[in-house]
RNA sequence: GGGCGCUUAGCUCAGCCCGGCUAGAGCACUUGCUCGACACGCAAGGGGUCACAGGUUCAAAUCCUGUAGCGCCCA
């Protein structure tokens, strides 16, 4: 049965069939027992265990996939089926990310389609029809990412609200209170007047605007004059409690300590003076806010006795604080009729523009109002410590690595992080607060554990089983009275005894406070599970550069303390995704491709090829579709170039077995070709650097290795050098020989690549490797068919191709149970090629020779086209070389020259003469006369040869510049230098060359 | 204000860490080609004073200093 591969690739009838197929055979999943046994061989052998471990960044639940999430993923995907196929038991765990604040906008905004408010749901309501939407929804993600074929072990999937994160939530919160790491505090957060939520200082994004710089007079108290304070937000003097100015400013040395009267609130304010104050900054007085600022709320830490009034209800309008007269106006509208109401009482003393920084919601985009409340903090320089270390010694890498200084640099400036939010949907907080006896709980009965039912049994130290050095309690943290911090319920007030009393806090946990745990808590944590053993810490870490302080950083910090190991040892930081114009891909400016759309219209291995390919290490990674075009194009010619190798060897092998079928065997294979070698050589080369560029993480760059390697040798130069060694009409032993050698090395070659290429572009090496098998399959029925017993005509027992003997694997349709070892039914275990094959071997010699040659071919072809004859053309050429010894070289290669380059009659000599009427060309010290008589187009020659002469004096002076240089000959290295005057002689012999060639031109021309 | 990165062909980018090939690739461009895998292809070609100014060196796209422009992060 032929071949039947369609002239074009169709990833439409393929993609999503073998995707089904891969994952109904459970290829994705690792054991765990396989994993565990692994590190009892490991350790046993005294070697590291080949376990292959990595978690998703959990997609948010709210999203679809977007370009981004390919960025993101295809880099771990290729990494997963690398490591897979070269043998390590591998795991890439899934699983989804419940999103707090935009999951629970999504929801509301959908009720609010029937009408609906949460408050009228009421709470428990409200939280299951947000489940009912995550149910329905929340998948969708996961479904999109199978389309673009990614291994990840399904069976493992997680979700960071699921009953096991939950309990490392809440876990990690009990023992991070019990190591005095967590406490409650009425400070100023950033506050979202939209989603009606404190968040944390990274949930802030800054930006810088242009405003105006009021400047209002403040009337002093006695009378006596008036201050003019400066401000960017006229609307919070409502809330004003002081007026500050710095203690060494002596304009204002008589004023501290005195009042000024609150304009529109007719209120006494002191002046205090504190340091903060910038005496340069408008007219070095300012108006304290300690409400609505927290610079002025820092002010206020240091003078205790000023009043704190907030003016501004959760939802950004003024609150009866504010005054009867701004009451429930919005701010944007108080600070208008603020202006207009000092201004109308002259106490506006002028506006000046200004540009100011001002923060909004990384969610919704809303201002930013920084407002005090009570909110849940994390103290994180004690965190922070280890996770530093780790960066410091090098055991914490970074890819690319000067990543390591933005991770220090926010480390070492870390700030405490505010994880409770006023969300409904989310981890509640664990904690709960006894009504009847109110502040009466002391501090230390939750500490110590002395109370019946208490509410920890761990080690207070944070119960850290590693060896690292543990956070020490700080003690400082300020535990609120009539408090109780649980892992479960409790039942009764451990002071009181009460149970009625009880209420628990009603906020919930920022999204990260489980996301930091997600390396660890998917694996079982906190139980000492065996898929923990098995694969924590996992391997390495892929994230978008954006989220290193999100959530990169925060999982080294919870990894260290949780479990005393590094969650990852890499972590790779790739850009994020920019349209053809440079711009950040995102919804609101609507330059975000669909995905799904490019797929369909692209297919999957095209979209991850391309993407691939333009990826440079950590930089931004422009999307023009162009890419998927370069994908699309490479999958379509790999596809061609196996139809190709298998369509001939399946002619080869019938020939074969007409020959003779009793004389099939191990010595009816030739001696590999020169370009045999050759291309084996620069298989070996480009395995090497493409190993070396994946264990870098240097996709671009690897991917590019294989696109050269395939394209250019594999395809260009040896499909079309071995061309008439299969397409030979064979009539001796010998000859038959020598085309079960092409054939029997282009399979070899072919399948190898296929390998390589596996993790770049699963889908069509999959489908092409079950052409493979068919082809083998067939092979061998066809040899049963025509005598038994006998070996295959081309897998034979030839070492180069025994590798892989053909009837043990199981035909692709047939189920049911599995021989051990991993399954070979598919390309997706490999084996991954071997540099250590003795098949493969590098020969720059013939590497030498055959640059040498394909210099001839294309001076050969160049004259050719530019004298615009027909490729057919045959041509009679002369090649004079400078010795005997390249003499006998070009003559070693004639065949190979005259069929490439359509030479015929083809003269080869040493110091040849110039023929007359002919067109010239040089190849190192080669030089190539092509006999063209009347043929020749004598000014295109000339051109061509002025062209070629300009490039080669050039080159001349260059190199006679560096070599007259006396100082160069001394300090040089001398291997340098020789290469130098090496390559001087040889561009001297080319310009006399073609100076001479030029010279007859010039004399045919007038003849 | 502090830090990081970028500036190389018309476009998008490699190369720079570790100085020495004729500075590469894809796309675009020019010319020719429906010859037994592929026009999503084949063959050949043109195109760059490596942002600028200094310095180090026998030698600088590569190392150092400064300048300009752009981008990002942190305050």
């Amino acid at each position: 049965m032929p071949v039947e591969m369609a002239p074009q690739y169709d990833p439409k009838q393929v993609e999503d069939r073998l995707y089904a197929w891969w994952e109904r055979s459970g290829f994705f999943h690792a054991k765990t027992e396989d994993a565990l046994a692994e590190r009892e061989r490991a350790a046993r052998e005294g070697r590291a265990p080949k376990i292959f471990s990595l978690v998703i960044p959990p997609p948010n639940i709210t999203g679809i996939l977007t370009v981004g999430h390919i960025l993101d993923n295809t880099p771990q995907d290729i990494m997963v089926r690398l490591r897979r196929m070269q043998g390590n038991v591998t795991t890439w765990v899934p699983g989804t990310d419940h999103a707090g604040i935009a999951t629970q906008s999504v929801v509301v905004k959908a009720l609010a389609k029937d009408k609906i408010r949460k408050e009228d749901l009421g709470r428990e309501k409200f939280v299951e029809k947000v489940w009912e939407w995550r149910n329905e929804y929340g998948h969708r993600i996961i479904g999109q990412l199978k389309k673009l074929g990614y291994s990840c072990d399904w069976e493992r999937t997680r979700f960071t609200m699921d009953e096991g994160c939950s309990r490392a939530v809440t876990e990690i919160f009990c023992r991070l209170y019990e190591a005095g790491l967590i406490s409650r505090g009425d400070y100023i957060v950033n506050w979202c007047p939209k989603c009606l939520t404190a968040l944390s200082d990274e949930e802030v994004e800054r930006s810088e605007r242009s405003g105006s710089l009021w400047h209002l007079r403040y009337p002093r108290t006695d009378g006596s004059g008036h201050v003019i304070v400066a401000t960017t937000r006229p609307e919070t003097m409502l809330g004003d409690t002081a007026v500050a100015v710095h203690p060494g400013d002596t304009r204002y040395t008589g004023l501290v300590g005195k009042t000024v009267t609150l304009p529109l609130q007719n209120r006494p304010i002191p002046v205090i003076a504190d340091s903060y104050v910038d005496p340069k900054f408008g007219t070095g007085a300012v108006k304290v806010t300690p409400a609505h600022d927290p610079n002025d709320f820092a002010i206020r830490q240091r003078h205790p006795e000023i009043d704190i009034i907030g003016v501004m209800t959760d939802d950004a309008h003024m609150s009866a604080a504010a005054g009867a007269a701004y009451a429930g106006l919005k701010r944007e509208e108080c600070r208008k009729k603020v202006v207009a109401d000092l201004e109308a009482a002259g106490l506006l003393e002028k506006i000046e523009p200004h540009t100011l920084s001002i923060g909004q919601c990384y969610r919704c985009d809303t201002v930013i109002e920084p407002r005090k409340s009570l909110q849940w903090y994390v103290k994180m320089g004690p965190l922070a410590g280890p996770a530093l270390q780790a960066a410091r010694t090098g055991e914490m890498k970074f890819f690319p690595e000067r990543w390591v200084n933005t991770y220090t640099h926010w480390m070492e400036n870390i700030r405490d992080w505010c994880i409770s939010r006023q969300l409904w949907w989310g981890h509640r907080i664990p904690v709960w607060y006894c009504g009847p006896c109110g502040g009466r709980v002391p501090a230390s009965s939750l500490q110590d554990g002395a109370t019946e039912d208490r509410t920890s049994t761990r080690d207070p130290r944070g119960g850290v089983s590693g060896d690292r050095p543990v956070p020490a309690p700080t003690g400082s943290a300020p535990v609120p009275a009539g408090l109780i911090v649980s892992r479960t319920p409790p039942k009764s007030c451990p002071t009181c005894g009460r149970a009625d009393g009880l209420r628990q806090d009603p906020d919930v946990l920022d999204t990260w406070f489980s996301s930091w745990l997600w390396p660890f808590s998917t694996l079982g944590w906190p139980d000492e599970t065996p898929d923990l053993k098995a694969f924590y810490p996992t391997t390495w870490l892929n994230s978008g550069k954006d989220i290193l302080f999100f959530w990169d950083a925060r999982m080294i910090m919870a990894g260290l303390f949780a479990t005393g190991k590094l969650p990852f040892p890499h972590l790779y930081l790739h850009g994020i995704a920019r349209d053809a114009q440079g711009r950040k891909i995102s919804k609101s400016l609507g330059n975000s491709p669909d995905p799904l759309a490019l797929i369909e219209k692209y297919s999957a291995d095209a979209i991850r090829f391309g993407i691939i390919a333009n990826t440079p290490l950590g930089a931004d990674v422009n999307l023009a579709e162009k890419i998927y075009e370069l994908g699309r194009n490479f999958c379509n010619k790999l596809w061609n170039a196996s139809r190709f190798v298998l369509q001939a060897c399946e002619k080869v092998a019938a020939g074969r077995r007409a020959r003779d079928a009793a004389r099939l065997g191990a010595g009816f294979f030739g001696p590999r070709a020169f370009e045999d070698l050759w291309i084996r050589h620069r298989f070996t080369a480009a395995l090497s650097a493409y190993n070396d560029q994946l264990n870098r993480y240097e996709f671009g760059e690897a991917a590019q290795t294989l696109y050269h390697f395939f394209w250019d040798d594999f395809c260009d130069w040896y499909l079309e050098l071995i061309k008439p060694r299969l397409y030979r009409e064979c009539a001796t032993d010998a000859e038959f020989a020598d085309q079960g050698a092409a054939a029997r090395e282009a399979m070899m070659l072919l399948e190898s690549t296929l390998k390589l290429l596996h993790p770049l572009v699963p889908f069509v090496t999959e489908e092409v490797w079950q052409h493979v098998r068919q082809f083998w399959k067939e092979q061998e029925e066809a040899l049963a068919g025509a005598g038994a017993g006998r070996s295959s005509p081309v897998s034979g027992s030839s070492p180069a191709i025994a590798r892989r003997p053909i009837p043990d694997v199981a035909p692709v349709a047939e189920a049911g149970p599995r021989p051990p070892g991993p399954p070979r039914e598919t390309i997706m275990f490999g084996p991954w090629p071997s540099l250590t094959d003795v098949t493969f071997e590098h020969d720059p010699e013939v590497e030498e020779t055959m640059t040498r040659l394909q210099e001839i071919v294309r001076g050969v072809r160049d004259i050719r086209n530019k004298m615009i004859l027909k490729p057919q053309q045959p041509l009679t050429v002369v090649l004079s070389a400078p010795d005997e010894e390249a003499r006998e070289m070009l003559e070693g290669h004639r065949t190979l020259l005259a069929t490439h380059g359509r030479l015929d009659p083809l003269t080869i000599g040493v110091k040849a003469a110039r023929p007359p009427r002919s067109a010239t060309a040089v190849a190192g010290p080669i030089e190539i006369y092509v006999v063209l008589g009347d043929l020749v187009d004598w000014t295109k020659e000339r051109a061509r040869l002025e062209n070629a002469l300009a490039k080669a004096r050039a080159a001349e002076a260059q190199v006679s510049g560096k070599l007259s240089n006396a100082d160069f000959k001394a300090h040089a290295p001398a291997a340098v230098v020789s290469a130098e005057e090496a390559r001087l002689a040889e561009v001297r012999d080319q310009i006399r060359t073609m100076e001479g060639s030029l010279r007859e031109v010039a004399e045919w021309g007038k003849g």
